[in-house]
DNA sequence: GTCTATAAACGGATAGAC
DNA sequence: GTCTATCCGTTTATAGAC
């Protein structure tokens, strides 16, 4: 029994895909339009510009995330939980065509207002904050290898899953994301 | 004594620079104009389409870099290899606001024609094939960490300095590519 | 080769009726 | 809230003069 949607919900939802799939530039409020059912100047009345339309998606789709973040089991291993966030990661490919909507933004922050820039740093840090612990876990634990800090193995390690969405997307497979799980795991796959 | 660049390579050269900051839908024929000094119809004479121009584009920057490759002096270690590898990759930043082209173009792939995804592809497999024969290198070395292939690892490590890129522009800093050269070096900075 | 002129569609955004 | 109507600049692209 699924609640209906509010048409501003709809218009978040679609924005949010069509830029994980094309970007900020690569998509108009007439494709939202389209999708939703209603006329432009109906999602001009909810985010009276872009900027303010792509601003609320990044907060919505951190929401999710974060809310992904917290669901997964603490009692989990570190291994498990590496294992876990890396699905998360490849479970925003959807269909095999779009990334996360925090790294395409990242690629048009030349093109975003201050206050997105924000709230995409945002996001970064505190990924990579949850994958420090991770990984601070997994070397006592002994299962996950760390090479110098643990802050500066998960800089490097949600860079490469970053990365890995946009590669496995541009050769349509999914393996890449699993090299780079390997590439932490001490018993290599 | 530099030789004068033809309109054409003028063209070309703006229209990467413009690409590696903003993106294929980020600029315009009307940019190259006021950048190049021609008008937009001469720039259609010489690239009848905007999928012409970003095809042509992507093969140049491709000459650049693999040229970049080829003048790394094969004598060097396999961890000074690794380090020259990653100042290239540095340079791309530009002012610190621009990342690799064909990084850039992975995430705007689903705007592109299927010959761009093809040049791409061959970009990302090229550098990876090197970075493979480099890791290699390394592990018999001592020098560099690898765990698992070296072609899985140099996947990920591509992946790795991608997202780096992206992650240093984002935050204004050039420190996050030294995270990623550290943690494949086997004494961690 | 480069220009002027123009086409035809698309872009974000607003005013005002209902 | 949603619509119609409209503004006005932008975008890719073409025709044809020079």
């Amino acid at each position: 029994m699924e609640t209906k949607l509010t048409v501003r919900d709809q218009i978040l939802d679609h924005a949010i895909t069509l830029m994980m799939l094309r970007g900020y530039n690569g998509f108009s409020y007439r494709d939202l339009s389209e999708l939703v059912g209603v006329k432009t100047s109906s999602i001009h009345y909810y985010f009276p510009s872009k900027d303010d339309l792509v601003l609320e998606a990044v907060r919505q789709y951190s929401d999710e995330v974060m809310a992904g973040l917290r669901s997964v089991d603490a009692t989990l291993s570190a291994e498990a939980k590496l294992a876990a966030y890396t699905k998360m990661f490849g479970k925003t490919l959807g269909d095999g065509d779009q990334i996360c909507l925090c790294g395409m933004l990242a690629a048009d922050i030349e093109s975003l207002p201050d206050s997105v820039r924000e709230a995409v740093q945002a996001f970064f840090r505190a990924n990579e904050a949850w994958l420090a612990k991770v990984l601070a876990a997994g070397a006592a634990e002994g299962t996950l290898v760390v090479n110098g800090s643990a802050e500066s193995a998960a800089r490097t390690l949600f860079a490469a899953l970053q990365g890995s969405v946009l590669a496995s997307r541009l050769f349509h497979t999914k393996s890449r994301l699993k090299d780079v799980e390997a590439t932490w795991r001490k018993r290599a796959a």
